[in-house]
DNA sequence: GCAAAGATTTGCT
DNA sequence: GCAAATCTTTGCC
């Protein structure tokens, strides 16, 4: 890095986040996501998300109706919906479809294109201030790890994904359409398109069929950076 | 008002 | 393979 960049990128077009939301989701996948400018930029292309569409997807956040946390995924396509989970980690979507519709795509992966260092930073940020807190967990342990994850582990997982690119409640609502946004998305034209597989979507063993198998899990096979999907029998059991 | 569970990640046994 | 960490949101009394 250090080097001038050439930017061939251009911000993602709205119009393709209005369409039904499986489109959206293809369209979405191999678009990049940008945090900060110029050469200082964090950018990474995206390669796994899933669908969470209308208000009878038993899956969705929007399953109660409009609530306070759920607003924006009822507002415009291409703003940000940003939420906690597990008291801990932020998930990172795009709203999809018109206005007045509840949908929205969980951006679950992505590879890094530039910036490796900065994402790096970041996760060790974030590390610092949460996950030392673990039990046992030392700080120079928790750095060391970080240092030698490779490329391809720094956001390969929705709450990866927001700690590699910083993204909290503050994001929450804000323009990812919008060129002059810090947080965006972006197409470049020198980007090959992607191959796109399907599968049903993780961590939703509270719904119910057929919103719990439905293949909307969106994914470039074989790619490096993807999230590890933890099986439902390991998943967590209530008490 | 209170209790329960979650669109996850990590470390230890 | 299993459970902890952590806190907001939602649902129910």
């Amino acid at each position: 890095m250090g080097e001038p960049r050439l930017s061939l990128s251009c911000s993602f077009p709205r119009q393709l986040l209005s369409a039904d939301t499986e489109a959206a989701a293809r369209s979405l996948i191999g678009a990049r996501l940008a945090r900060g400018r110029g050469a200082e930029a964090a950018i990474g292309r995206i390669v796994e998300v899933e669908a969470y569409a209308g208000l009878d997807d038993l899956a969705s956040h929007a399953r109660f109706g409009r609530t306070g946390r759920n607003a924006v995924m009822f507002g415009p396509p291409g703003v940000a919906y940003v939420y906690l989970v597990y008291g801990m980690h932020h998930c990172l979507n795009v709203v999809t479809e018109p206005e007045g519709r509840a949908a929205a795509l969980l951006i679950r992966a992505v590879e890094p294109v530039q910036g490796e260092d900065r994402m790096r930073a970041a996760r060790l940020r974030w590390t610092r201030v949460r996950a030392s807190r673990y039990a046992g967990t030392s700080d120079e342990a928790a750095s060391l790890r970080i240092e030698g994850l490779p490329p391809n582990r720094l956001a390969s997982g929705p709450g990866l994904v927001c700690a590699a690119f910083s993204i909290g409640r503050h994001d929450d609502g804000s323009d990812l359409c919008e060129p002059a946004s810090d947080l965006r998305l972006e197409i470049a034209a020198e980007d090959e398109p992607l191959p796109v597989a399907t599968g049903p979507r993780v961590g939703i063993d509270y719904a119910p069929e057929p919103w719990l198998s439905c293949p909307w899990r969106f994914f470039v096979p074989g790619n490096a950076s993807l999230s590890v999907v933890v099986p439902p029998a390991r998943r967590r059991v209530a008490s």
